[in-house]
DNA sequence: ACTGTAGGTGTACGCTGTATACATGTCAAG
DNA sequence: CTTGACATGTATACAGCGTACACCTACAGT
């Protein structure tokens, strides 16, 4: 009997999990191979049978934060919740179902410091991150913004309130992504079919928004996000606004 | 003659800048005290001898940048640029002061792409850092805002158009601002009272806006910047907003 | 029973930051 | 002019890192 017998088998999963712990812990940085191998009472090289490298498990451990502030992403096949968001009734209005989301998404990236370190360096959205962007988009959709707000909307939301710099739009991973949820080896075009089907809204973004195909301008989604927060403390600044007396 | 005579004697800015020019071609992470000293001819200790480690040189290298977008923080002496920014005619709307700022500095981090990721991993407010918000302050205060708003915005603007996420007010480092720009060993009274004088702005905020001598509520400052942000695509949505046909 | 394979171990390499001890060139005091 | 302190660069070394590679070993399927 091995030592990592006596403490179960070691999965993806299990190795994630215990990532996650170690790095609430002591921080990303201090979350080394070995350490994590010692915690999990095993060789170093135990993990590499179960994670590609330390960067594809850092991608995991944020993977499972996301998973964990919608858990319904959890699901491999997306036709099962097909438009996501308990948003059963339409009757919410579209804003306070994507407070609350962003919200829940803050608490969880809260009780986990290194994902906001963890953010700064992903340089690729992996498929779980794509259908939680998804699943936003959704929800502006659904509230009638048009094609090109969600665009500006996301990037505004995204560079400023998770640190995403990079583009959202088909990425190698995206047709990685594709790939995996497809069959084996398909073509380009099943793939970006398959792309379509498990990231609609991304999708139809990227087909309506004005630049959005190409690579857009960030220095005008920059300025946008600018003016919209400038406007808003004039307009405090003028109505004589109080944090004590904030409204709703 | 050593490898390093031939090459000039190395100074800390001179180790700071081939820092920079190391990290704009390689990226951060690639910077690594022995490549910095492959570059500048030298031993990798040598460097040690400029730089404190390399965490504190990736400090002086942001702070460096900062200087960049504002070049009159390079003064070691307060009292000469008293109040910052050349505002010189009163005329200007303060929006439009402060949104070229911050587009100035924007450009400067968009020039220094490990800026990004520096700055995440930054735990202190340098006093060169410090000056500079302390000089936005000064923007939103000569407009007219009130302490709290000023709380408010820097906030907004600080954790999402720069990352910084953390506290502004007396730190570790501030007082070491105050003691070095100061004399020598000095009383804590006396450091409270040369910090107030390098950073007029930052401590009148923090002596008049409710709750900012504490420390503030985090998550009233997210709901703060998100509502802003909702409201804007609400009212933008209302409007028939296209970015085809940007207003300003 | 045989064998392939999945999942562990052990060893080793090149890289990192940096502590410590040492050399040397410069400049001030005697 | 000598002397010695000091500032600055060098040399060596260590612990720790990610991970490639070779190996073992227990179980699954034929």
């Amino acid at each position: 009997m091995t030592a990592a017998s006596s403490r179960g088998a070691l999965t993806t999963q299990s190795v994630t999990a215990a990532a996650v712990e170690l790095a609430d812990d002591v921080g990303l940085e201090a979350m080394t191979m070995r350490r994590l191998a010692q915690a999990l009472e095993v060789t170093p090289m135990a993990l590499y049978k179960h994670v590609d490298n330390r960067e594809k498990l850092i991608d995991l451990m944020f993977d499972r934060l996301v998973i964990q502030m919608a858990p319904e992403l959890a699901e491999p096949d997306p036709s099962s919740a097909l438009s996501g968001v308990s948003d059963a009734g339409s009757s919410a209005d579209w804003r306070d179902v994507l407070r609350e989301q962003i919200l829940a998404a803050r608490a969880t990236m809260m009780s986990h410091p290194w994902s906001f370190e963890a953010i700064q360096t992903r340089t690729l959205a992996s498929p779980v991150v794509l259908a939680y962007m998804d699943r936003l988009m959704g929800i502006m959709f659904r509230g009638g913004l048009s094609a090109d707000l969600v665009h500006h909307a996301m990037h505004t939301l995204s560079t400023r309130m998770w640190g995403f710099t990079h583009d959202v739009l088909p990425t190698p991973s995206a047709s990685e992504a594709a790939a995996e949820s497809g069959g084996e080896l398909v073509s380009e075009d099943a793939a970006l079919a398959s792309f379509a089907a498990s990231f609609p809204h991304i999708v139809r973004m990227a087909m309506t928004a004005p630049g959005a195909a190409g690579q857009c301008d960030a220095d005008a989604e920059f300025g946008f996000a600018l003016d919209i927060l400038i406007d808003a403390f004039e307009q405090r600044r003028l109505s004589g606004w109080s944090s004590t007396s904030a409204h709703s």
